[in-house]
DNA sequence: CTACGTCGGTTTAACGTAAAACTACGCCGC
DNA sequence: GCGGCGTAGTTTTACGTTAAACCGACGTAG
């Protein structure tokens, strides 16, 4: 009553097991078309069903996909709170599964002792995710599988990196604002690391700023985390600025917390403050005023992640590194200036 | 080179690889104080990781525990894009990892092709969201596996359930809103299925109206989809509305589709419409105004379930059926009515 | 007519781990 | 001085699958 093995199929098929194993594999050349036949009949009528394990074992691959993200800091929960993370995976999922491949999820924490519990499991390949501490790294590069880096400017040869060039982008959105006639534009963001995705986009808000003509002024910067509570506390930094009319935030998140910091402190926006993110997330469209944003294609991202994994577990050649295109998405939260 | 196996440290350790099997999985009795030490050294230094594939193949079970949520119905993608779902997830896999767990996660279609390919892996026990699919409650009786649907009103006892009293609560939050001077209360929800989550909602709500002495009007009931965009939709239907004040939406992410719907008819809340949602999820703070809804603490329910099916998997009894409470939680959406 | 190839398989061994049965040795009680 | 028992192991076997090597029959080229 237990479940069929192959074994099971080849005493119902007369045949021997490995005939079944071959036909099961498409390895049809090894069958006739009678014996193909009377195997998948009997396959049907006993459910057999694969047992990855013993597949693995032998095979030494497990066509799984480790996917490993950052627990939140203080409890020791997967970040799927934070809507990035989430729409990444589901990005993620959807194009490892197109390809055959499983998904095992697993936060980390200081400690590393979850991606060693995920190695266990004789991963394929893995995907990492918004984890930046150099301990990391190293256990990575000793389980030396492939291993694709999302947003990390880690240039080692041993990882694969996927990411959006934040200069740039964060280069064009602070260019928009000006654009629109604000010549005071802050900077609202998480903790800047050296060589982070933040430092990058610090460095592309500074650009756009020096080709204005308009001097950097450090005290426009607002960091603190890549949260919806420091977008709410920042509002009274914000505010406490002379001559600041509009903020870029590098996150939805931290602008979603904004416009409700601002809200209670009973600024109207866009008509006093205009306020830019950076994600497309889909709280972006669900705040109120809805979000003018930079849009990172985090779907397309993750699904992107998701097809490079395969390509490289195929054989095929895949970039080292690829990056995703961005684009302003134009909605309620920035006002023209100036042109009242 | 290749990764150390049970044997290697036997060999390194000048014992059988059964004793080494022994002491890694803590019978210890069968071993002496020195030759663990041996044992656990030559562990260390050779850098010894179990394959599971391999246990899991003479132990016929796999510490790990399938959860599965619906696609998204046009793409073939993961529900994490809806908050809910991603919220539970995380609470879900906080508890499992707590108990030596691991998750799989796996989206499911039309087919139940997915599930077939999890059970592929001997998953110990499966945890099911939000899928009401006859055809897929077939395939999982027939899997046998341990099972817990979440939010299910399937009485059957081959499955373990977890949800909320749906009826109770929908009945606070529309007693609520009553006692707040709305005798005018219209129902936006998804669609309403037999003996489903929202039927039992829609049966509190009128409960609500009749203890009220207000008549039910069938006209009240806004009916389409757990999202935004159907909630932003619903405001056009609300505002034709005559006598109706507030709307009690089943779901927090119709609730900010509906804030944003009625904003873009110039709508002002909560002067105008009192919104009240149903989750407590984590936009509910960043909409504005900020929600007032019904919490049912999603995360909390989400470890709930995992430490449930690890209670179920470590032979402790579990209840058959569980219930999580519920509680209104009062931000700003709301209004006083009549005492202006 | 013999050597070789191809078709349609089968046999053997191995992957890493653990349950179950067995062993060797010392000690203790009577 | 022999049976029984506890300690510290070892040996054997099995889990389900597949790679690699093998095999017999038949056809066919030289």
């Amino acid at each position: 009553m237990a479940r069929a093995t192959i074994k099971d199929i080849a005493l119902a098929a007369n045949v021997s097991p490995m005939t079944v194993s071959n036909v099961i594999n498409g390895r049809r050349a090894k069958a006739s078309e009678e014996t193909i036949e009377r195997i998948m009949g009997a396959v049907k009528t006993l459910g057999y069903r694969p047992n990855m394990s013993a597949r693995s074992l032998v095979s030494n691959a497990s066509r799984m996909v480790g996917v490993i993200i950052p627990f939140t800091e203080n409890q020791n929960q997967l970040l799927l709170d934070n809507p990035f993370y989430a729409e990444m995976i589901s990005g993620i999922e959807s194009a490892l599964r197109a390809n055959g491949y499983y998904m095992m999820l697993s936060g980390v924490g200081e400690s590393n002792a979850q991606l060693d519990t995920l190695s266990h499991w004789n991963m394929d390949a893995l995907i990492v995710l918004g984890v930046y501490r150099e301990a990391l790294y190293d256990r990575l590069r000793e389980l030396a599988l492939p291993t694709l880096l999302i947003d990390s400017y880690i240039d080692d040869p041993s990882f694969y990196r996927l990411g959006v060039d934040d200069e740039a982008a964060a280069y064009r959105a602070t260019k928009y604002l000006i654009g629109k006639g604000h010549s005071g534009v802050a900077l609202v963001t998480g903790v800047i690391r050296t060589d982070g995705v933040i430092e990058h986009r610090v460095d592309g808000y500074k650009r756009a700023l020096a080709e204005a003509g308009i001097g950097f002024d450090p005290a426009r910067i607002l960091s603190g985390s890549v949260t919806f509570d420091w977008g709410a506390e920042a509002a009274a930094g914000l505010v406490a600025l002379r001559d600041t009319t509009a903020a870029f935030c590098t996150a939805d998140l931290i602008a979603a917390g904004l416009l409700a910091g601002l809200h209670r402190l009973g600024k109207r926006i866009p008509e006093d403050y205009s306020v830019m993110g950076f994600d497309n997330l889909s709280i972006s469209r669900m705040v109120y005023p809805a979000l003018t944003t930079v849009d990172q294609s985090i779907l397309g991202k993750g699904q992107l992640a998701g097809r490079l994994i395969s390509a490289i577990l195929n054989k095929t050649d895949a970039p080292r590194d690829s990056f995703v295109d961005v684009a302003i998405v134009e909605r309620d939260s920035v006002s023209q200036r100036g042109a009242r």
